[in-house]
DNA sequence: GTCTATACTCTGATAGAC
DNA sequence: GTCTATCAGAGTATAGAC
C-alpha cells in the first residue's frame, strides 16, 4: 500500500475509535488491528498516540467550527443566514454524529486547547452578527442570545441523540427523519420571532 | 474519621476527578491523594475503579435526568411547567456545570448504560406531555419539537460553556449572570409562541 | 515500509502488618 | 480502619531484522 493510503487508512480508523472512546480510553492496538497494521507501524507514520490525537481532532474541531464560522461571516440578510446555518448543520451532523460529543468533550478535559483554536485567524467573531441584529432589529433581540439559541437548538438533539432515541422509542432512521423535519420547524420558530 | 465520612469524602472528590477526566483518564491515585488517603484505602471502601464510578455516575444521572422527569410528570399547566423547567434546569446547572458533560459523554462512550437507566420506573415518559400540548394546541404545535427546544435551549450552553465564554470574551462570573438573563428571554420566546 | 520481539512505565489491585 | 510494599497486567514506545 502507498504511503498517503496507509496514512490516511489510519487517520480514517484512528477517528472512529477516538470518536468513541476518547483520548485515554483509545487503544494503539485496536487502532492498529482495525487499520489492518501493527503497532510498529503506528509509530513509524505518527511519533506517539497523542500527535495522532493533535491531527484527529483538529479535523473535527475544523468541521465543527465551520458550522458557526459559516453562520458568522455569511453572506446576505440574517435570515439567509439563519436558514443557511440550520441546513448546513444538521445535514453535517447527520453524517457526522459522534463528532460534537467528541470535541466538547476534549474541549472540557482539555480547556487549553482552546485559546490555541481561537487563536488561528480572526475567523470565529461574533461583531458582524451582533451588528446585523442591531442594524435589523434594534435593541429589541439580543443577538448573544439569539446565537445561543440557534447552536443549541441545532446541535443538542445530536448530543443527546442516544438519550433521546430511547426516550421517544425511536431508531436511527426515524431520528434522521425527525431531523430533517426539524429543519423546517426550527426555521419557522426562529424567524417568525424576530 | 468515621466510616461514613471517609466514604462521602471519597465519593465528593471523585466526583471532582470522574467529572474532568472521565473514566478511563481518571485515576486512583489522584483520587486517593484528594481524598488525603493512599490507594489501598480506596479498595476498602470501593472494590474497584470501576465501581466507585458507577456509584459516582448513578448520582449524577439522578440530577441530571431529575430536570427532565420535573418537567414531564409536574402538576399545572403547560406554561406553568416550562417556566419551572427553566428556572430548575439553568439554577441547578451553574451549581454543577460538569455533569452535563460527564453524563453525555458517559453515555456516548458506553451506550449500553442508558437501557439500565431507563428500566427503573415509568417515571421518563413523554406521554403526559404530548397530552398536554395536544390538548392546549392541537396539531398547531408538535410537542416532540417542543420537548427538543426547550431542553436544548437550557443545557447546550453549559455544555459549550468553554467555548461560549471565549467567543463572548467573558469570565466565569459573567457567564452565570448571562444565563441569569437567559431564564427571562427563554420564557418569552418559547411562551409566545405557544 | 513493514514486521517481530521486547523494553519500560504506569496503574489497578492485593497481601499482610499494625 | 489504615498503612507500606509489592504484584500482575496493560499499554506506549522502540530496537532491529528484512
Amino acid at each position: 500500500m502507498e504511503v498517503q493510503d496507509t496514512r490516511e487508512n489510519i487517520l480514517r480508523v484512528a477517528k472512529d475509535v477516538f470518536f468513541k472512546k476518547g483520548l485515554s480510553g483509545a487503544r494503539m492496538q485496536e487502532i492498529a488491528d482495525l487499520a489492518g497494521i501493527n503497532k510498529a507501524m503506528l509509530h513509524y507514520y505518527f511519533t506517539s498516540k497523542e500527535q495522532l490525537f493533535n491531527v484527529v481532532f483538529e479535523n473535527a474541531f475544523q468541521i465543527f467550527a465551520g458550522h458557526i464560522i459559516h453562520l458568522l461571516n455569511g453572506d446576505g440578510s440574517l435570515e439567509k443566514k439563519i436558514d443557511l446555518y440550520i441546513d448546513y448543520t444538521i445535514d453535517s451532523l447527520k453524517k457526522s454524529p459522534g463528532i460534537t460529543v467528541f470535541v466538547i468533550n476534549e474541549l472540557n478535559t482539555n480547556p487549553e486547547r482552546i485559546t490555541g483554536m481561537f487563536a488561528g485567524e480572526g475567523l470565529i467573531d461574533l461583531s458582524l452578527f451582533k451588528r446585523q441584529v442591531q442594524e435589523q432589529y434594534g435593541e429589541e433581540i439580543d443577538a448573544e442570545m439569539l446565537f445561543l439559541d440557534m447552536v443549541s437548538l441545532c446541535i443538542y438533539p445530536f448530543i443527546a441523540q442516544p438519550i433521546f432515541k430511547r426516550l421517544m422509542k425511536i431508531d436511527e432512521a426515524a431520528f434522521e427523519a425527525l431531523m430533517n423535519q426539524r429543519k423546517g420547524w426550527l426555521k419557522k420558530r426562529l424567524l417568525n420571532n424576530l
